[in-house]
Order: C-alpha cells, then sequence, then structure tokens
DNA sequence: GCCAACGTTGGC
DNA sequence: GCCAACGTTGGC
C-alpha cells in the first residue's frame, strides 16, 4: 500500500495543532467524528505511515497549519460509550463500534498558516475536497499532487 | 449572528 | 421509501 494523505478538521478552540504538538510524543487519539463518510476512511482506509493535513475550521483566517502523520490505524472511539463525555453515542456499544478513530503524530508546524483563500488561488487544487462548494467532510481524501503543491507552500 | 449546504430522524 | 423537519457545519 503506498502511503496515502488526508485532511483532518478540527476547531483548534477545541483541539488545535499545538494541542496535538504538545502531547507526549507530540500523539493523539483524533476522537468524535461522528459522520459515516468520515468515519468510513477512519475505519477501512487510513493506515500507520499515511500523510496528514490538520486544517484549523471556524477561526480566522482558516487554513491548513501544519502535518501529521497516522501512527495507528482505525480503532473503536471509545468516547462513544462514555455517557459522560460530550461525544458519547449509546447505540454504538463496545462488541459492535459505530465510530472509530486513528493515532496521528504531529510531525511539521508551517511557519505560516496556509489560508484557505490561499489554496483557492493555487493552480492544481481546483478539485480539493476542501474548495468543492458545500464540503464539510471532516476527514478527506488528498491526492499526491495536492499533497506535494501544498507542502511546497507550507515548506521552507 | 447569518445562512447555505448537508446529514439525520421519524411520521406516514 | 419518501420527504419535511430538524440539527450541524463552517465560511463569511
Amino acid at each position: 500500500m503506498p502511503t496515502q494523505h488526508w485532511l483532518l478538521k478540527t476547531e483548534p478552540t477545541t483541539f488545535s495543532f499545538d494541542d496535538l504538538w504538545n502531547r507526549p510524543n507530540r500523539t493523539a487519539f483524533w476522537d468524535g467524528v461522528r459522520n459515516y463518510q468520515a468515519r468510513n476512511i477512519l475505519r477501512d482506509r487510513m493506515q500507520p505511515g499515511d500523510k496528514v493535513f490538520i486544517y484549523h475550521s471556524s477561526t480566522d483566517p482558516t487554513g491548513i497549519v501544519g502535518t501529521a502523520e497516522v501512527v495507528k490505524g482505525g480503532y473503536p472511539d471509545h468516547t462513544a460509550f462514555d455517557s459522560k463525555d460530550p461525544h458519547y453515542d449509546p447505540k454504538s456499544k463496545a462488541d459492535a463500534p459505530t465510530w472509530y478513530m486513528v493515532d496521528v503524530k504531529a510531525a511539521k508546524r508551517f511557519p505560516e498558516i496556509i489560508t484557505l483563500d490561499m489554496l483557492r488561488s493555487v493552480k492544481g487544487l481546483e478539485k480539493m475536497v476542501l474548495l468543492q462548494k458545500g464540503s464539510r467532510l471532516s476527514v478527506q481524501p488528498v491526492t499526491p499532487a495536492e499533497w506535494a503543491i501544498i507542502e511546497k507552500l507550507g515548506g521552507a
């Protein structure tokens, strides 16, 4: 399996790239995804070694702030089992989990956020899932070509 | 805060 | 299975 590329959205007021960066080993589980299409990617497709952009939504400005690496593939999201957790879902059972998560490790913080406006202006990203009208998937595929373009924007 | 777009729920 | 009502996302 070649390395795959993804984008994970988060609201930084809830969990930011810096929060991930400051975790032990710069690693955390990516919990709380409660959308079936995103769940399917987490559960069925994300593999250790895959590369991930971290995107900050609902902030000013919004954009990609850094990269991370998947260090553990899809496994049950235990926060769904905890009635005191904000992401509790009583329909998800330990022996038949509805929701999944992965572990990610922060890799590189971009010196400057790559804003949504910048992404929209770059040739070659026109078909990026993030930039499609009405797109709100919180776990998205990124093509190798898109990854290369954006990584270069954030580089150096 | 507004609201378009999308997803989910539930009555029928 | 249809679809109206409702809830959420997320840019602006």
